[in-house]
DNA sequence: ATGAAAGCGCTAACAA
DNA sequence: TTGTTAGCGCTTTCAT
């Protein structure tokens, strides 16, 4: 049956107080060898393991971080999410999975029940969030970081990639290789990444006295990509874009089935495709497809990073907004600019 | 500052005791609807929320379970985890993720950590167990049930899909299209899933006179497989196998991808090829692979099940080994039986 | 229906 | 270095 083992029955064989066999389990304590040794062997022999929960309480560290994440569609969130378990995991700490409900905005439920968990930090995935809950968790001590979004709030730290600097690579790739008429797929339009995307893009379109010519929105979705693909190209071939700009990958591979297999299109000759986040599909060979990359491991080092020095110094620790920067990977599914070489 | 509310504040707001307050929040308590009014009022004006960890502590239930998780390369776990997390949140559990140590076979640690935590279920996905292990968890009293592998360990739950009945339909279905030479791309050896893939399929061609004619390991690694697919199929056309079944779809893709683009050949004229799991991208155009699939739902399902009845009665559960029956989804990266019909 | 009191398993002063 | 003691925030008898 259930035999929970505490310390005090390994004090009583050890023969020694229970606040010893404390000590021995804590690292910075002062035992003698001697009784750590006797309670080394007391706990052996019990199967003894000291219980995180009660630690937590009485520490007021549960060495829990929540996670709230919204979908797992996009392939970048699973590797992101491998990536920040197996971090926190080193130093200790792991991860609560709190799905958000997929309808409405409704966080405020999760969070409460996140808070509920007495948390030591919770990493908000590509999910928004209100100014009110940003305050509670202040209020509970809880640092929080936006993983993937961020947000006019004052003081709440994000991490994404730069997707402003992003959307304006993808333009001037595009315009460089001499492309006249050049389109964009949005993803969902609440979302900050799809905003600066789109900002950065807009901005060097505009900076080389050009705008974007078709517009369609696929809500970050592989149906909704789908019809807009349709809606932008199914046309005559002189009014077709012949460059689009996909708010992110998985969009993207949808929009480049649609052209080819539907459509009929060549990728690269008839259109040039650029997607969003580098996914590991994106570097199939039947997809090949150039894209920003998104630095998955860098975003998660600095979300740990921000999430460990507000939890080691809540007064110290300021918020930030962190935007890491990327390369944009070419590969073959938009033309190449003239002169364009591999090194860049 | 980190202001926790506990229920001695809000009793005394209230003007009741203690434990008034606790009954309140707890289901099936007795208490005065006067009391409860007033209760929940002062909870609300101070923003009170029970503390779970504390609650856990004298319950001896943490709602929380632990899922121990090798990767996340293979699509079918994130879409599997998403759905487990949801399932289990609805009954009030959430997920703790522990990351399984890529190299070598050290779960015993990461189990070590997870019972630290005082779960209340353990679940293992695509990751072996010592019978050492399982009977530690036993003796802890703590569930444990194997999603995605099994394993001849006495009374260990386990959840899988139907491998070797997937296995025989593969073959059934390649023998019915006449295929003379059929290679088998195995994943890792030591996998319970693969061993089953592998004897349904050979012995549904053993009772056709027949057997594996081709036969490479991938591991159920992309790069491993690729090479596999070379090895198969870099040589003359008559020493080719016409039909290849993959043991899971992300190798399937990676091989589909070196057949095409690097060997040139046609699919599914001059070679059929099988997947198993059916991942989304199996549904992408540019793969349209015929593939096993696997009914995440229904195994999630079968999961939680298995694990809330352990939980609620832990002396009238009995371990169960669960297959879960799949179709073979018909797609068109294999040749099609003489007179096959969508319908059967 | 309600309050007082005991205790879940642990850590952290405080003495000795 | 060690034992004693007092909680951490809660649930749960046990009286009333």
């Amino acid at each position: 049956m259930a035999e929970k083992i505490t310390s005090l029955q390994v004090a009583q064989r050890a023969g020694v107080s229970q606040s010893a066999v404390s000590r021995v389990f804590t690292p910075g304590a002062s035992v003698s060898k001697k009784t750590a040794d006797k309670v080394r062997k007391a706990a052996r022999e019990l199967g003894y393991r000291p219980n995180v929960l009660a630690r937590a309480m009485v520490k007021g560290q549960s060495r829990i971080i929540g996670l709230v994440v919204g979908y797992l569609d996009n392939y970048f969130y699973p590797k992101a999410m491998e990536l920040l378990s197996t971090s926190l995991q080193e130093q200790g700490y792991h991860l609560l999975i709190f799905m958000a409900p997929q309808t409405g905005e409704n966080i405020d439920g999760v969070m409460d029940e996140i808070l509920d968990y007495q948390v030591d930090g919770i990493v908000l995935a590509s999910v928004a969030m209100s100014s009110e809950i940003s305050s509670r968790c202040q209020q509970a001590g809880v640092p929080v970081v936006l993983f993937n979004r961020n947000q006019d709030i004052d003081g709440i730290t994000s991490v994404t990639s730069d997707n402003y600097a992003g959307g304006r690579k993808v333009a001037e790739f595009l315009l460089a290789a001499g492309h006249e008429k050049i389109g964009y797929i949005a993803g969902w339009v609440g979302a900050s990444t799809q905003r600066d995307r789109e900002a950065g893009f807009r901005a060097a379109l505009h900076q080389a006295g050009r705008d974007i010519d078709a517009y369609e929105i696929g809500n970050f979705n592989t149906e909704t990509a789908r019809q807009a693909a349709r809606n932008m190209f199914d046309t005559a071939p002189e009014k077709r874009p012949d460059a689009l700009f996909v708010a992110n990958d998985h969009m993207a591979i949808a929009t480049l089935d649609v052209l080819r297999f539907e459509l009929g299109l060549r990728v690269p000759e008839d259109v040039s495709v650029i997607g969003y986040d580098d996914v590991p599909p994106a570097s199939w060979p039947a997809y090949n497809l150039t894209t920003m990359r998104q630095r998955a491991r860098t975003m998660v080092d600095e979300t740990v990073n921000a999430l460990m020095e507000h939890i080691q110094s809540p007064d110290i620790a300021r918020p930030r907004r962190v935007a890491i920067d990327g390369p944009l990977i070419v590969r073959t599914s938009a033309r190449l600019p003239q002169g364009w070489t591999p090194k860049g």
